[in-house]
DNA sequence: GAATCACTTAAACGTTTGTTTGAATTCTAG
DNA sequence: CTAGAATTCAAACAAACGTTTAAGTGATTC
C-alpha cells in the first residue's frame, strides 16, 4: 500500500536530477545564487537535501548544471542558424540584420518554450552575466567564446570597413543591450510607462531591439561623429 | 599612552559611518550583497560588528546607503547639466548627442574619481540593476524616476518624430547598453581582444558608445526596416 | 562633579547555511 | 532468488549568519 503511494509522488529513476534542475532554476532567478539556499530547492522539488550533492557535488555545480542545461543548446543553436543563413545567402556576405536574428531567434524560442526554462532562464542568465563570483566568470567565459568568436567573424565580413576594435565594442554594446533587455529586469517599469501588454512581449521587443542595434552597428566613427559643431570629448569638459 | 595609540589608528569621531560604508562598497562590490557578510565589512573597516546595526539599523539599509552617497549626486549632477545644456542651447532643442553627453558626463567624473567610489562603484551598480531583491528594486526605481522622466522628455523633444512608446524602448535600450558598459564586467573580455591600454579608459569607451547609442535612436522604425527584402519577423520562423 | 549624551565593545542570541555520514531502500544483473 | 550497485533517507555536523544585549568608554552639558 506505501508502495503505491511512492509510486505516485516519487519518480522513482533519476528524474530526481532534472525535478533539481527545475526547482534550482526557477529559485536561482527569483532569490540569485547565494539568497538561495539547497533546502529551498530541495523542498520545492519534493527531493531529499542530500540529493543535491549527491548528484552535482556542490551547490556551485548544481548552479553551473542549470545555466549549461539551456545555454550550451542555445549557442549551439546559434552557430547552426548562423551557417546556415551564410550557406543561403553565398556567396553573398550576409547582413546585419541576418546575423543578430541568428542572435535572437535561439534565445526568442528558449524565452517562449517554458519547457526549455522559457523568461525564467534569461533572467537568471542577465543575472549571472553580472554576477562577479569567479566561478560564474570562468564558466560564462568557457560557454560563450566559441559562439563570441564565430559572430564576431561574421559581423567583420558584414562590416569590412568599421576597424577590428572599433567592432570589438560595438559587439560588447549589442551583447549589453541584448543581455539587458532579454534579462527583463523590472528596471525598465521606471523607464517607461509600457503597454501591459508589450511588457513581455519577446518578439517586438527584439523587433524593437534590432533596427537599434543595426544602426548602432552601422553608425560612423566616433572621431567623425559631428553633433552642433562640438564633439563629445569637447563636450566632456566642464 | 593606550589615549595616544586609540587616537591614531581608532577615529573618535562618527568617520566609523565613512569607514563602514567604504568598506561595504569595496566588498559588495566583489561579492555581492548576499556573499558579503557584515563580519567582513567590519572587519575590513576596523570597526566593531555591532557598529553596522548600531549606525545603520540593518544591512539592507546599509546597502542602500552604500548607494544613495553616490547615485543621488550623480543623477542630481545629471539633471543639472541636462539643465544648463538645454539652457545654453534655447531656443533650439538639444541634439541627441548633448543629452546622451549629460547622462555620461557625471557617470565619467564618477567613474575617474576614487574618493567618489570610482569604476567600483559603478559596477557595483550594474549589479544592483540585475539583482531581483525587491528592496533593491524598489530603491532604485525611486533613486532613478525623476532622472529618467527628466530625459524622456529632453529626448522626446529632440527626437519628435519619434513615437513615445518607441522612445521608451529605446531608452530602455541606452540605458542597458550604458549600464552593462560601465559596469565593465569581465565578460567583455571574452567578446574582445581589447587593447589592455583601452579595457578600462572611461573616456574613449563612451566616446565610442555615444555614437552607437545616438545611431540606434535615430534609427528607422522597426515597422520599416528593411534587410535584404525579408525583415525579422520573417526571418525568425524557421 | 554628577548627569547625560553618543558611541564602542565583547559576548551571546537563535537560525540557517552547505556538506557529510551511515543505514535503509530501490534498481539491476547474473 | 540473490548479490551488488545505485539511490534515497533522516540525522547530525561544524561554521557562519544578522541581530541584540548590557556593560563600558569618553566627552559634553547643566
Amino acid at each position: 500500500m506505501a508502495a503505491k503511494i511512492i509510486a505516485f509522488d516519487a519518480p522513482k529513476n533519476s528524474a530526481t536530477k532534472e525535478r533539481i534542475l527545475d526547482a534550482a532554476e526557477a529559485l536561482f532567478m527569483e532569490h540569485g545564487f547565494e539568497a538561495t539556499s539547497l533546502r529551498q530547492i530541495t523542498a520545492t522539488a519534493g527531493v531529499n537535501l542530500a540529493a543535491v550533492n549527491y548528484h552535482f557535488g556542490s551547490k556551485e555545480e548544481l548552479f553551473q548544471a542549470v545555466l549549461t542545461r539551456r545555454l550550451d543548446p542555445m549557442n549551439q543553436e546559434r552557430i547552426g542558424l548562423l551557417t546556415r543563413f551564410e550557406r543561403e545567402a553565398a556567396p553573398r556576405a550576409l547582413s546585419c540584420e541576418r546575423i543578430l536574428a541568428a542572435m535572437f531567434i535561439p534565445a526568442l524560442r528558449l524565452a517562449r518554450d517554458r519547457r526549455r526554462g522559457g523568461k525564467d532562464f534569461l533572467r537568471l542568465l542577465g543575472r549571472a552575466y553580472a554576477d562577479p563570483a569567479p566561478f560564474i566568470r570562468q564558466f560564462l567565459s568557457e560557454q560563450y567564446a566559441v559562439m563570441i568568436s564565430r559572430f564576431k567573424a561574421a559581423f567583420g565580413r558584414a562590416l569590412p570597413q568599421l576597424p577590428k576594435r572599433e567592432l570589438s565594442w560595438r559587439l560588447h554594446f549589442v551583447m549589453g543591450a541584448l543581455s539587458y533587455t532579454l534579462a527583463g529586469t523590472d528596471a525598465l517599469k521606471l523607464i517607461a510607462e509600457l503597454n501591459p501588454r508589450d511588457t513581455h512581449n519577446d518578439e517586438t521587443l527584439l523587433r524593437r531591439l534590432a533596427p537599434f542595434l543595426v544602426a548602432g552597428l552601422k553608425a560612423p566613427l566616433p572621431d567623425l561623429v559631428e553633433l552642433d559643431g562640438e564633439n563629445v570629448a569637447q563636450a566632456r569638459i566642464r
